[in-house]
DNA sequence: ACGTCTAAATGAACCGGTTCATAGTATGGT
DNA sequence: ACCATACTATGAACCGGTTCATTTAGACGT
C-alpha cells in the first residue's frame, strides 16, 4: 500500500495540486462545489498529510521543546503533563531534553531546537547571568518561554512566587521563637533559590531580627548535599532549631540526616520544606511546606506559549506569577525565648 | 543573516553539490583533497544541516517517541532521563506524549508517529488485549518498543519481573504468619499488574495456603482509589493483617487511610509497598518495599531500540527483563497464629 | 457585441537536502 | 599506443507539500 499525496487527491478531484492545498489550508479562495469534490476525495482515499513536507517549505513544524534541569524532580511530571495536553489539543508535539543544569548544554540544546526548527520552546536556565546563554536566548529565532526564572525580560516567563512563600515560612518559624533558622538552597545564580533567600531576609528584617549568614547554605542540588549539610549543622557549636529546606527535591536527604542524628522533627528540630509532597504530608509529624499548583503553571506556560507563536501576544514579554501558600502541619513547633540579659 | 545552505557551501568549495551531500554522510567515495576543501569552508561558512530537509527525502528523522500512561508517576522521570540521555547521545531528540491510559488514545498517538515520520517508539500500552492497538502496533511503520509490557511478542520489550517481587513479599508476609494478605493493584489488562497477581498466587501456593479473592483489589488507579479500597477492607469482618500496595505510587492513598482510621502501620497492619519511593524509604517505620533499577531500565529500553532503528537486532523481538528485590524494613510484623482448632 | 472587473483555478518554482545514472580521469596491462 | 577497469565527481530528478504570478471564466455595464 503505497502513500496517498496530495497529486492523488488532485488526480482523482481533477484538480490542481494547488487548490488541493488551499482546501487543506481553508484558504478562502475556493469555491464550494469544487471544496466539496476534494474533500470526497481527501475522505475516499484516506488522504493525510506529511507533517515533514509541510514544514519544508512553511518552517512551522508544530513542535515545541522543552528542556528542564533533570526529570527525575518528584512533581515536575505534572507540570510536563499539563503543558503536553494543552499543547497536544492545539495540534503541537511536545519535545524532551535535560539540560542537566549545565549552561553549555543549554546553549546546545537551543540550537538543535532552532535546527529541528521548532516553534517554540520552554525551559530552565542554570544561570540567568550566563552570557552565552543569554546570548543563545536573544539569537534563538523562535519564541521562548522561561520556566521559574525572572531575569531575562526579554522573554516570556510563568514563575513561582518564591519569596513570599520563604517568608511566609521563615515568619512562621520567627514566630514560634526561633533564632537560629537554618536555610538549604539550590544555585542562587537562578531565580527560586534567589527570591528564597530573599523572602528569609524579608521575613528577618520585618521582625527586627538578623539573619545568620553561616546557618544559610546554598548550593544544596542533591539529596546527598542535603544530608551532608543537615549534618554539618546539626554539628555547630549553636545548631539550629530549625530548618528550612528550600530546595526541591531535598527534604528527603535532611530527614535522613536528622534520623541518622537521632534528631527529631517537631521536637529537637522544626522543619519546613519549600515545597510540598507525599512525603511530607506523610512523613511523622507531618512536615510544614510551601506548596503551589504545579499544574495550573503547567497550563499557563503552555498557553503563554501558543499564544506567543501564534502572534496574538503582546509585544511585550510577559511574566505570570503563581501565588505560594504555606501549609502549616506538625514540624515546627515553639522554642523557650532566650535567658534574658543582653 | 541568511541561512548558508548545501548550495552556497558547494559553491565556495568549487564542488557540486552531491558532493558537499556525499562528504556531510561520510560516503567513502570522496577524494581526501576535496574532502578537506569542503570541510573548510563547511567550517568557514559556519554551515548546519537541515534537519527537516534531511528526513524530507530520507524518511529518518531522528525523532524518537514515547508515551507513557501519565508523567506524574512519580520516579517514572528518571526512566526518561535516562533514556533520552542515551538516544541524544546517538543523535536522537525524544518526543513525548502521554496515553492517560486509553486505547483510543494510543491508537491516535501511534498514527500520530507514524505521520510525524518518528524513527522509533517507546511506549505502554493500557491494555494488551485491546484489537485495535494490537492492530495499530502490527500496522507501525516503525519500531515499537513496549515498556513493562509482555503480551505483545511480536514487539521489542523490557519489563520489570514484578511477579517474583510479589511472590517475595507475599512469601515474607505468610513467612510472619499472615494468611489474610489484601493486595492492591492496578488493571490486570496490563503486565504489571497481572503478573503481581500471578506472584500473589504464586507464594500462597508455594505455602499450600488459599488466596483469598475478596482481599484481592483490582482496578485501583489513583491514591483516591487507594485511599478508598483500603478504607472498606480494613472496614470488613475480617480485615487484613497486612496490605500489598502493589501499585506504582498508591502507597500514599493507603497510609492516608490506615492513619485517617487510626491504625498503626507495623502494629495493627503489616505493609509491603510494590515500589520502592522516598516515602517508603523515609516513613516512619519505614516500608519493606520491592525495588527496580529504573534508570538502568530507561538506559536499557533506549539501547534496545537504537539497535533495532539501526537494523543491528536480530530479526526475532526480544524481551529483557529486569530484576527485582524487597527491600525489608520495618513495617512488617509477625502475627500470632490463629488459635488451633480446624 | 465588446471591454472591464472580479473571482477562482492553474501549474511551475521553491524549500534544502539525497541519490543515482552518467561522465570524466587515472592507472595498469598488453 | 590502446583498451579495460577502477575510482571519483557531476548535476538533475526527487521527496511532498506551499505559494504566487498567470490564466481562465463569468458577471456586469453600456
Amino acid at each position: 500500500m503505497v502513500k496517498v499525496k496530495l497529486r492523488d487527491v488532485a488526480e482523482a478531484a481533477g484538480v490542481a495540486v494547488g487548490t488541493v492545498s488551499r482546501v487543506l489550508n481553508r484558504n478562502p479562495t475556493v469555491a464550494d462545489p469544487i471544496r466539496r469534490k476534494v474533500q470526497d476525495a481527501i475522505a475516499a482515499l484516506g488522504y493525510e498529510l506529511d507533517p515533514v513536507a509541510q514544514s519544508m517549505r512553511g518552517g512551522r513544524t508544530r513542535l515545541v521543546a522543552c528542556a528542564i534541569r533533570d526529570f527525575d524532580i518528584p512533581r515536575f511530571g505534572i507540570f510536563i503533563k499539563e503543558a503536553e495536553q494543552v499543547l497536544r489539543a492545539h495540534g503541537y508535539t511536545l519535545l524532551l531534553s535535560s539540560t542537566t543544569n549545565r549552561p553549555e548544554v543549554e546553549v546546545e540544546l537551543l540550537r538543535a531546537f532552532e535546527g529541528r526548527k521548532v516553534d517554540g520552546v520552554m525551559m530552565t536556565v542554570s544561570d540567568e547571568g550566563d552570557p552565552d546563554v543569554i546570548a543563545a536566548l536573544a539569537a534563538a529565532r523562535m519564541p521562548v518561554l522561561l520556566i521559574d526564572r525572572d531575569r531575562i525580560e526579554s522573554a516570556d516567563r510563568v514563575v513561582v512566587d518564591h519569596r513570599t512563600g520563604a517568608a511566609l515560612a521563615v515568619e512562621h518559624l520567627l514566630g514560634l521563637g526561633h533564632r537560629r533558622i537554618a536555610m538549604l538552597v539550590g544555585d542562587t545564580k537562578a531565580y527560586p533559590s534567589r527570591s528564597r533567600v530573599q523572602g528569609y531576609r524579608d521575613a528577618f528584617l520585618a521582625q527586627g531580627a538578623a539573619p545568620m549568614p553561616h546557618l544559610l547554605r546554598d548550593r544544596v542540588l542533591t539529596p546527598e548535599d542535603a544530608f551532608r549539610e543537615t549534618m554539618a549543622l546539626m554539628g555547630l557549636a549553636g545548631p539550629p532549631t530549625a530548618i528550612f529546606v528550600a530546595a526541591m527535591d531535598m527534604l528527603g536527604g535532611c530527614i535522613r540526616a536528622l534520623r541518622t542524628l537521632h534528631r527529631e522533627v517537631g521536637k529537637d528540630v522544626s522543619l519546613v520544606a519549600g515545597a510540598d509532597s507525599e512525603l511530607a504530608e506523610l512523613h511523622a509529624p507531618p512536615v510544614t511546606a510551601i506548596a503551589w499548583d504545579l499544574a495550573e503553571m503547567g497550563r499557563h506556560a503552555a498557553t503563554m506559549l501558543l499564544q506567543r507563536m501564534a502572534g496574538e501576544a503582546a509585544d511585550a514579554a510577559r511574566c505570570l506569577t503563581l501565588p505560594t501558600r504555606l501549609t502549616i502541619r506538625q514540624s515546627c513547633t515553639a522554642v523557650a525565648p532566650p535567658a534574658a540579659g543582653g
